[in-house]
DNA sequence: GGCTAACTTGAGGTATTCCTCAACTTGCGT
DNA sequence: ACGCAAGTTGAGGAATACCTCAAGTTAGCC
C-alpha cells in the first residue's frame, strides 16, 4: 500500500506550449465570462490565437476549463463569505454576503451559470461550491440567531435565491447594471425577521437540492 | 381607398391539410410546453406524425406557431388580470394576480419563456404583452393606493420579478413544484409597505426596458 | 372515373459545434 | 547542429438543427 500521490507535479511543459495553455485560459476566461458557460470552445481558440487542436491538446473537456479557471473566482467568494461572518452585525453581514456574491456574479457570466448550477460542474468546482455551502450555512445560522433573518429562511432557500438573481443578471447586466441590486434590496426586505409572514410552502429538502444538482 | 381587410377568411384548407394542421397545432402545444420555445421543430414534425417539409408548409417559422399558440394562454393570464381587478381586497388581487401568472408559467415552459423575454415575441404575442402589461399596472396601482403595496414598487419591477421567478421555475419544476410559492412568499413579504425600507437603486426606466426587451 | 390544384414528402444543402488524428513543425538536450 | 520527443495544425468526420424544393400523392370538383 504506496500514496496514491494526487498531485505529483504534472510534468514541465516546453517553453511554447505553457505560453500557449496561458493564451488559452486567458482567452478562456474571457469568453466564458462574456458568453457564460456554452460559449463555443472554437471562439476560444481564435481569441487564443490557437488551433482548435491545441485547445484540445491542453483541455481535453469543457469542463478542464472549468476547473482551472473557477478557483481562482471561488476563492474572491471566500474572501466575501469570510468578512461576512467576521462583520460586527450578523444581519449587515449576511446582506454583505449576498450583495459580494451577486456581484461577483454580475461581473462574471461564467460563474454566474455555474453558480446557478445551469452547468452541471467538475469535481474540483463542485466540491468547492460544496465547502461554499457550508459556510453559507453559517453566515444564514449568525443572522437568524441575532433575531434578525426570519427564522423559517433555511439554506436551501439560498440556492433558489441564486437561481432568481442568476436570470436577473442575465438579463439586465447588459442595458441596466444595477438591476438587480434594485431586486434584492426588495428581496430582502421580505428577509427580515419583522416583515416576515407565514410560509406555507416547506423549503427544498437535501435530498430534492441534490437530485435538481444532479439533474441538469 | 377601399379597407385594408386584415384577415379576409384565410381560404379554406383541404380537408387533410386541416388535419394535419391540428395535428401539428397539438404537437406543439406539447412541445413547446415540455421543453421551452427553443424545442427542435424536428421534434414537432416527428410527434404529429407529419414530415418536416409539411410542418413549413403549414408554419413557415417558429414565430408562425407561437401565435397560433398563445392567444389562448394570454387570454388565460387575461382571466387571472380581471379577477385580480375585481377582487375586493387590493393587496389580495395583487397577490393573486401574481401567483395565477406564476403558476400560468409553472404548467407551460413555453409561456415561461415568452414572458421572461427570453425569445422576441412576434407580432401578435408583443402587442398582447403590451396589453397585459398596461393591465398589470393597474393592478399596482390599486394595491400601492390602498397603502399596502409599498409605493416604490413600479411596474418595471414586474418584469424583473418575472425574470427571477421564470428561472426558479425552470429549475425546480421537475423536482420540487411548489418551490416558485415559496419563493414568492418571501419576495411578497418585502413588497408589503410596512417591510418597504428606502431603496438605492431606481427601476429601469422605460427606455431601458424597451432596449431589454429589443436585445435579444 | 378523371383531372387539377392543393398538399405532402424527405433527401439534401447550409450552418454550427464538437472532437480526432495523421502529418507536420519545433524546442531543447546532447 | 542534430535528432527526437513534445507540441501544433487544420482538414474532416459526426451530430444536430434549420430550411428548400422537385417529385410524388391525393382531395374534391366535374
Amino acid at each position: 500500500m504506496h500514496q496514491p500521490d494526487p498531485a505529483p507535479t504534472p510534468k514541465p511543459l516546453r517553453a511554447d506550449a505553457a505560453r500557449n495553455r496561458d493564451k488559452l485560459l486567458v482567452a478562456a476566461t474571457e469568453v466564458f465570462g462574456e458568453r457564460g458557460l456554452d460559449a463555443s470552445l472554437e471562439e476560444i481558440a481564435r481569441r487564443a490565437g490557437v488551433s482548435i487542436g491545441t485547445l484540445y491538446n491542453h483541455f481535453p473537456t469543457r469542463e478542464a476549463f472549468w476547473d482551472a479557471i473557477f478557483p481562482e473566482r471561488l476563492a474572491a467568494l471566500e474572501r466575501v463569505m469570510e468578512s461576512a461572518l467576521a462583520a460586527p452585525d450578523p444581519w449587515d453581514g449576511f446582506v454583505g454576503y449576498l450583495e459580494g456574491l451577486f456581484a461577483l456574479q454580475a461581473e462574471d457570466h461564467g460563474l454566474n451559470d455555474a453558480l446557478a448550477q445551469r452547468f452541471r460542474a467538475a469535481g474540483e468546482v463542485e466540491q468547492a461550491c460544496h465547502r461554499g455551502f457550508r459556510r453559507a450555512e453559517r453566515i444564514i445560522q449568525r443572522a437568524r440567531d441575532s433575531g434578525q433573518l426570519r427564522p423559517d429562511f433555511e439554506p436551501e432557500d439560498l440556492v433558489t435565491l441564486i437561481w432568481a438573481m442568476s436570470q436577473v443578471i442575465r438579463e439586465s447586466m447588459a442595458t441596466a447594471p444595477d438591476t438587480w441590486r434594485r431586486c434584492l434590496a426588495f428581496f430582502l426586505d421580505g428577509l427580515r425577521a419583522g416583515a416576515a409572514h407565514p410560509v406555507a410552502v416547506p423549503p427544498l429538502t437535501p435530498g430534492q437540492l441534490s437530485e435538481v444538482m444532479r439533474a441538469r
